[in-house]
DNA sequence: TTGTAGGCGTTATCAG
DNA sequence: CTGATAACGCCTACAA
């Protein structure tokens, strides 16, 4: 009952009356290097049997695979899948294969995982960070493994990066409601964390208005009716920036309070769906590509990987729109 | 300048001045096979120089990987990335890690990721099918592989499954509506295609309305005003049953049309997150429990794995709740 | 407690 | 055009 034995290269070998280095020619592509009667008898031999290589094998002797890593701080931003997306959609053409990974905004996790990433000697890494420790990304770009940040930089000038002009549009968001009347700005955003696209955005609001507060939030466990009680609702002219969609679209969908005749858009953020543009067509929100960014970080991977060009370092900054 | 010739367990093994057995035995946890005295010296090298064993050697050598593989329809449903956290919840504490692929909802890209995942030699798959394909499936099973299926199923009995009571739910659901008044039912889907879910979903409308229509949608081209037309809004006792989340939310964020003072609810539909709910505060909605199937999921799959219970083959539903 | 050596499945170099 | 055969890095009997 047993006719389970795994095949391998040496039994298709063998079915052929061939070499086992003639069938890993033919599974590399080098079909000039054979008579056509031999390819023909391997591509039938290989689909009757349905053999397929083991990849450990191939990376173990090629010293590389087709697979690039990708760590998403967490997943369930609707902001990950999208440039999970772009990624793929890049990857794929030129025949590598993108798998992703959730950090679970978790430093620890984040760690861990970029250590198994390294050890499967992944063909390339697209890295959204949690920490801003470069070490272990040190590793990768040593064994010459191409890195790029996507979204969140860590400052060190030396890795690719995709990021988006948080500061200049949210400067230019704000001076737009400074425009409408408001005088101050509340902020509501996970905590800070030195993590690069909250502290540009805070820093693009306070470029513009003198008064702001700051409150942090922890999402997975909001208390939104404390919440409520923070804010300052009484002031009409205060206007709510949300950081985190999720959170945006709670507030949207409970602002009856905030309603006030005069002021026409009490609350805004940086948005990755349409939804809160559903929930409130007239307001004007930050929309992020991420897409794009995704399939931009891509195409620099690919460069440097296909075009072995590993010195190819860009910084990338894909513009957010305010609309 | 090139220090960087990658280090191995052969450096290690001579930098300790011990075999490259006694450093793999360290390596693999087998404590009690030496003495202390090179535990130490091992523990001590290896942190120094930073080793860490090649992946791909590893699963070579040992026919097997800790790496699980999710493969989610589509991971920009909101579902997916809720069970893929479940999953890895239970994964991580066994030291498994799990590693999501996007098939897109396109059954050429599921066949290719399957490929691709089964020549990686995965300890496991936990599978959210868009094709009704046994065959790649089998490969795994027969190769010795697990398999489990999550959310829908392919109707073969022979793998282990974690789905919800589509069926029931929907029928409760539908009988509560009834009661209300409505006296027919439009669905709107993504096209069927024989996907278990959503058969099963319709199939429970069916079960108590005797009029429907169904609207099949492509939801990544949406043409919203066209659907408008197609439905019978002008009948107040038409119930609209969404069967795709964000669909569901762009139509609640629309539903000023949709009111009817004599009839409470108007729309209702499958949900994964609290949005319908801010939205819609007094509706009622049929919530699934993503997370929980996961966890669920990834438990079968590590008795299979760990427990060497290739048998164990489980079909588990875990209710949704209609409220 | 430790070492030796064959094996895991493919690739790639070097002959023929 | 084709075939031996030494890597690739690690694991695991089997010995000692």
């Amino acid at each position: 009952m047993d006719k389970n034995k795994k095949l391998t290269i040496v039994d298709v070998a063998t079915k052929a009356g061939v070499s086992t280095a003639t069938v890993s020619r033919y599974l590399n592509g080098q079909l000039n290097q054979m008579s056509e009667k031999t390819a023909a008898k391997l591509k039938k031999i290989i689909e009757e049997t349905a053999y397929t290589r083991n990849a450990a094998a191939v990376q173990l002797a090629k010293q590389k695979s087709n697979l690039v890593a990708v760590l998403a701080s967490n997943i369930d931003e609707y902001f990950s899948s999208e440039y999970f997306k772009g990624i793929v959609s890049i990857l794929s053409v030129q025949g590598f294969i993108g798998v992703l990974f959730d950090s679970n905004s978790d430093t620890a996790t984040e760690s861990a995982l970029l250590e198994t990433v390294y050890n499967q000697k992944f063909a390339g890494l697209v890295l959204q960070p949690v920490s801003t420790d470069h070490n272990l990304i040190e590793k990768f770009t040593n064994d010459g493994v191409p890195v790029v940040l996507i979204d969140r930089d860590i400052g060190n000038g030396k890795l690719s990066t995709v990021t988006t002009n948080n500061f200049q549009v949210t400067k230019f968001a704000m001076e737009n409601f400074l425009d409408t009347g408001f005088n101050k700005v509340t902020i509501i955003t996970e905590p800070i964390n030195h993590i690069s696209t909250r502290v540009e955005r805070v820093a693009g609001i306070r470029s513009v208005f003198d008064h702001s507060q700051l409150i942090e939030v922890d999402s997975e466990h909001l208390d939104f009716s404390g919440l409520s009680n923070d804010l300052d609702i009484s002031n009409p002219k205060n206007l709510l920036f949300v950081l985190k969609e999720r959170l945006l679209i709670q507030l949207l969908a409970n602002s009856d309070v905030l309603n006030a005749p005069q002021m026409p858009q009490r609350i805004t953020g940086f948005i990755d769906t349409n939804i809160p543009k559903y929930l409130a067509p007239n307001y004007k929100f930050i929309q992020q590509s991420p897409f794009l960014m995704g399939a931009t970080a891509a195409e620099i991977l690919m460069t440097q990987i296909s075009e072995k060009q590993p010195e190819y370092i860009k910084q990338i900054v894909i513009p957010s729109k305010f609309e």
